[in-house]
DNA sequence: ATGAAAGCGCTAACAG
DNA sequence: CTGTTAGCGCTTTCAT
């Protein structure tokens, strides 16, 4: 506690054992709470080491029993609530059963994320939560599983990985917000995701699932309400203020404008009403909105926002179990040759007062 | 990249020597960059690494050199975008110098805050970012700062720990806010911080720099105004939505009730929002309010909320420049006596429609 | 430029 | 229960 701060260098087990009178290795399993010692001696270690202001050196211990108890955690965009969110989850879990989080933060991008993923891999984690970014290429995803450390995919399923997932299951909850689009007289439905339009692309699953699913859900309520899709209406690219303005404007333009738009996450339902208000359009009397994400201001806008509600926590929470699980039970994975495994939660559509009558409405 | 997926233990600089028929220093040489190397050995030993799907050991190479590439952020509510943001600027930062960083999350709770902060320490971090939680005791980051290994403080200023701090300079901002609000005609401004009350003490300043900071900016503003601060309306204890919703009922009943409400950050001011809805309150005609950070949604609720802009990413990158400089340049933070060093960045108000006239308006 | 050998601080296997 | 002796995988003298 109160050293002499003009010590270079940390105390070890050596040093304790020294003043303890002890063989290092006693100091060291005293120390370690592991082998067995006798009370006295114990005592005396603890007292030395106290003394000393010995701290363990953890990397030193990592080193020996080859498991660094901390967990790796790569994400795309951490200042966006709904990862904080999981980030918190994870972190509270991981916390709880005795392990630490490093946090990799990638903007999305593809290369930071292949980079933090072999980083943490090197630094001897002992397991990983990936958020992977769309990209056509998992390779740096299967290198990871290869190790034989435990990979776990967070919010975004990829069937060319061998590494359990856990996710948001939003289908139906998209087959409802869409079929009361529907029912409200819409036709002409916007949905706007902040996706390059790089991967507007046939094998989008493949890519990304969450998107693939918001639009799997949103053509399965088209069809069963015997509505044509209009397929003009995905637009890619939202990934900035401006640029989902523009999106905003190309929707509302033109021949045949949306009359509804949804938005992918509450970062651009953000920018998608900010523009919407300049614009002076009238919700939800002519125009109609709902976003994915429920962000805590939804309610309190002007109309609220209807919003599909994700238990992002729970998804954070199960991924971070199930990691554990593995390192703790080696082989308790999915075998890297099999089908890879999900888990999911569904959402659910919380009802607001951003949804009014579309132009086909019955008066 | 293709290797048989039997093979257990993970290949080392000795396997790679072995390989391309050098010493294992030679090896560990070219892979680990540093010493020299003949350009056709380098090359040998690349080859030989690559066929064997190397990777370094980083936790390996830490315990030689002594450094980890590694620091810590302790912080208190990752969630809340403010430190949201914070994290990804100071990730930012961290990780193009090539660092990488391990988050605590303590959910402010002292005890979880001392334990993150000697368990990072015991994982030979390079160095150490917390956000202090409010609290008398802060042996832990003393403590800290006697390893020699570099501390920075965000967004809380400690006087008796002698570590830097960044934070913001939120005075004069809060003297303009109280002063507009003074002027509009009030003169019961109730403030709600989501400290607990033990620490409505006249030491608040060594406990909690921001809101002994906000505090300040008001009560002088009110001198200023040579009108008397009514200290009754401090509103301590608002960590939760029926918390928050309780102290709201507190200061708008009762036999003079505040006619302005500010809130001490932005997840308390949805709560109040949400509160001063319930009740049905009318604002900005009958009561007036404004927040502490600014954030993204206070344009978009009805009424747009005036609130104080704090440039938390300047203040996260800041802070992580100073750490990387302290840990390349030992010696360079502050002496283990001297007076703490403080930087910081100014807030400013954003006004918007949230405040009215008051009572005491001229009409 | 390369090799041999000695650590870094700890855990672990094996005697006594 | 305790001491001795090896490592873990890399960096770092110190020779050569």
């Amino acid at each position: 506690m109160t050293e002499p701060a003009t010590r270079r260098r940390e105390p070890t087990t050596a040093d304790v054992a020294r003043r303890a009178g002890v063989a290092k290795a006693t100091a060291a399993r005293a120390l370690g709470g592991y082998g067995s010692v006798s009370p006295e001696v114990r005592e005396r270690v603890t007292a030395a080491a106290q003394a000393l202001g010995y701290r363990p050196n953890e990397l030193a211990r990592s080193m020996g029993t080859g498991r660094s108890r901390t967990i790796g955690l790569v994400v795309g965009d951490i200042e966006n609530g709904y990862f904080g969110l999981a980030t918190r989850a994870i972190s509270e879990v991981a916390h709880a059963a005795g392990y630490e989080v490093v946090l990799v933060n990638t903007a999305e991008r593809h290369a930071d994320e292949a980079d933090a993923v072999r980083l943490l891999l090197d630094k001897r984690v002992d397991g990983l939560v990936v958020v992977p970014a769309a990209s056509f290429d998992a390779e740096h995803l299967r290198a990871a599983c290869a190790t034989g450390r435990p990979v776990v995919l967070l919010d975004r399923r990829r069937d060319d990985v061998p590494a359990l997932s856990v996710s948001v299951d939003v289908v139906p909850a998209v087959r409802e917000l869409t079929g009361a689009l529907l029912a409200a007289g819409h036709r002409r439905i916007a949905y706007l995701t902040s996706l390059e339009p790089e991967f507007d692309h046939p094998d989008l699953e493949l890519v990304s699932s969450p998107i693939a699913d918001r639009l799997l859900g949103m053509r399965q309520a088209f069809t069963a309400a015997g509505v044509p899709l209009a397929p003009d209406l995905a637009l890619f690219g939202a990934h900035s203020p401006a640029a989902t303005a523009a999106l905003v404007d190309r929707a509302l333009e033109g021949p045949d404008p949306a009359t509804a738009v949804v938005s992918s996450d509450a970062v651009i339902a953000l920018d998608v009403l900010t523009r919407l208000r300049e614009r002076g359009e009238d919700l939800p009397g002519r125009l109609s909105f709902a976003s994915f994400d429920d962000a805590p201001w939804a309610p309190l806008v002007d109309p609220a926002v209807t919003a599909v509600q994700q238990p992002i926590q729970q998804v954070g929470a199960e991924c971070a179990r199930l990691l554990l699980e593995q390192i703790r039970t080696p082989g308790a994975g999915p075998d890297p040759g099999a089908a890879p495994v999900a888990r999911s939660f569904p959402a659910r559509v919380v009802h607001r007062a951003s949804i009014g009558p579309g132009p086909g409405a019955r008066r």
